[in-house]
Parts: C-alpha cells; structure tokens; sequence
DNA sequence: GTCTATAATCCGATAGAC
DNA sequence: GTCTATCGGATTATAGAC
C-alpha cells in the first residue's frame, strides 16, 4: 500500500526542509530517511531546486487563483473580507498547511528561487489589491498584517498547549479586526 | 582608521548572513569579502557557530534587560503600552537593526542553535508577561500580533518606495491599536 | 595575527550496470 | 527504477611557518 516514490520524496523533503532548512537538508538524508539511494532520488528530480519547485506548485497555482479572483473584484471592504476569508481557507486546507510553512520558513534561503520569490510578490500584489488611492501607510501596514496574521497567528503557542483549531479562529477573528478602520 | 579584524568579522558574517541566510554563506566568503584568509577568521573564531553566537549575545541581554523590567511591572494596559514602545525603540537602534533582520530571517537554520536566544521564544515570554488569568485566545493572538507587528511591518514595502521612518511610525500605530481590547 | 598548505568530510550531480 | 561507484568541487577546521 506504498505510494510512488516520487511523492514520498516530496513527503520527506518537505518535511526535512521545514524542520531543519533548505540548505542544511542534504540529498543524502532524503534519501537515507526514505531507504533509497541519492541516485534513485536523482532519477525522480533532476535537482535539488527542482524539489522546491515541484512543492511550491500547487500552493502558486492557488494563489494566482486568488489574485486574478481578487482582480475581477470591486475595491469594496466586503471584498477585503472574504478575500482574507479565503486565502485563510486556503492557508488551512491539509494540503496547504505543510506547505505554507516550508514557504514560511525558507524564505532567505530560497529569496532567488524564482518561484519562492513569486510568494512573496503574490502577498505584496493582495495588499496592493486592497489598497485605495489616498490610503495612508497605517492603513497599508494594517491591511498587509491582517494577512499575514494568518500565517503568523499559530506562532503563539510556542511549544504550548494551545489548541489549533482554537488559534485559527482568533487569528481569523484578529485578522479581520485589522481591515477595520 | 580601520576597526580591528574581530568586529569587521561581525560586520560582514551579519551582512552575509542575512542576505544569502546562514547555510548558504561560507567562510571562504567572508574572509574573501575582508580580504583575509579563512585561517585569519578562525583565528577570531572558533567555529562558525561561534560567529552567530557573538552576533546574538547583544541582542540576548537587551532581551533579558526587557524581560527582567517587564517582570517588576504589574500587568496593567499602560505597562503593555510601555513595554510595546520598548520594544519597538530596540529594534530600530542602530546596532540592533541589522541584528534583528539576520534574526527574523535565520529562524529554521538556527533554531537547533543552542546558544541563540530564539526571538520566538522571547515574543512567547513576552506575550505571556502581558497575559491575564482567563484572557481570551483572541486577545491573546491579538498583543503576539502587536509585538510582531514591529517586526513584520517594515515587510510591507516590498521593494517599493515606502519611507522607512513613515513605515516605522505606521507600524507602532497599529501595534497599539492591537493592544486596546 | 595572518599566512600557506592540507586534512577530512560532505556536497550535488553523473555514468553505467542490472 | 534503483543500484554501486565516483567525479569535481566545496565545506569546516587544523597544523605549523613567519
């Protein structure tokens, strides 16, 4: 009852990589942690970066998704909401979750790889989104961290015992708070 | 009028590190970039670990010094005023702005690090030492995202023209606002 | 304090057998 | 598809001359 060993692959690095780090996480561990060899790893992805690649994917089909949703949209507060409301939607579903946080937490290591840039990019261009002309900076700094309290939110609880699904609705609740004026 | 070799170490271990991330600067790099050999660098440190360790050490104790004071405080609302106004003087020092940015961006590498004093860790502490008995999760994620305000605000710029003093300001503004129930 | 030289190890990546 | 074996180069770190 394996799965392919292309998607274990991307199962193990992507834990690897957010645990330890892109840079600090070697071909060798991948492939140790999956009993496999470096070469057969080679045979699945031609390169380390194309691992990255093939992980960030999805979640930049998402969001260009939502960023050409949130462009046939009219500059409306009802449309701020729910455009927070789905991207925290996205943020949560199982498949995302594990993503979000490699993306999260490689991005120094990962600031040229075209594709990890675009994420970046992609949250600049929501707040652009929803901005308006004559807008002042505390207005833009709020509306940008109402969307990145999505993201940053669940690093309350430390090692704590708060529990998760409790967090995403504060974060979601604190997060809405910040498109008020 | 040079410095003496020891500091600029500091000075350009904390430039690399922070633009290319921790993993990714080598110490050839860094000796290449001074002008000396990697022997002369390993005669200042001993590992590079202990580069980091020397970059953190400042910042640790002005986080100790925050916490110790925050700790004589009782937890009134103009306390977590205070508290969030110290913070936000600390990061932007001089000295400590570059340090806060190699932090915020070395997080995953480090953070098997044992000497480094995890800024997540603090804002933990710090949010805890603003918590009260029976306090909401929403409130709770409400003074993290005040904190953590004055980090991320300054990522709003993107690369775009936004002035940094007005940034700054902007982001105390909403951090505050965070603060008020 | 800084150098040259080098040890020892690990890396990403490839060739070619099976 | 996975293997063994290896290449070429980079890395951290050390020894010893000056």
């Amino acid at each position: 009852m394996r799965e392919d060993t292309r998607s274990r692959i991307q199962e193990v690095a992507l834990e690897l990589f957010t645990e330890q780090g892109y840079e600090a996480t070697s071909l060798r561990e991948i492939a140790e942690e999956l009993g496999v060899t470096k070469a057969a790893v080679y045979y699945h992805f031609k390169t380390k970066d194309e691992i990255v690649a093939s992980l960030a994917e999805l979640w930049a089909a998402e969001m260009d998704g939502l960023l050409s949703w949130v462009r046939s949209q009219p500059k409306t507060a009802p449309m701020r909401r729910e455009l927070l409301l789905r991207y925290a939607a996205k943020l949560r579903e199982p498949r995302y979750v594990g993503i979000a946080r490699f993306l999260e937490r490689n991005q120094t290591a990962l600031r040229h790889h075209p594709r990890i840039f675009r994420m970046r990019e992609v949250l600049v261009e929501l707040v652009g989104e929803m901005s308006e002309p004559g807008m002042s900076t505390t207005t833009r700094v709020s509306r940008f961290m109402a969307l990145y309290t999505l993201h940053a939110g669940k690093w309350v609880a430390g090692d704590g015992p708060l529990a998760e699904q409790d967090l995403a609705e504060a974060s979601i609740e604190v997060a809405l708070g910040l498109l008020e004026p």
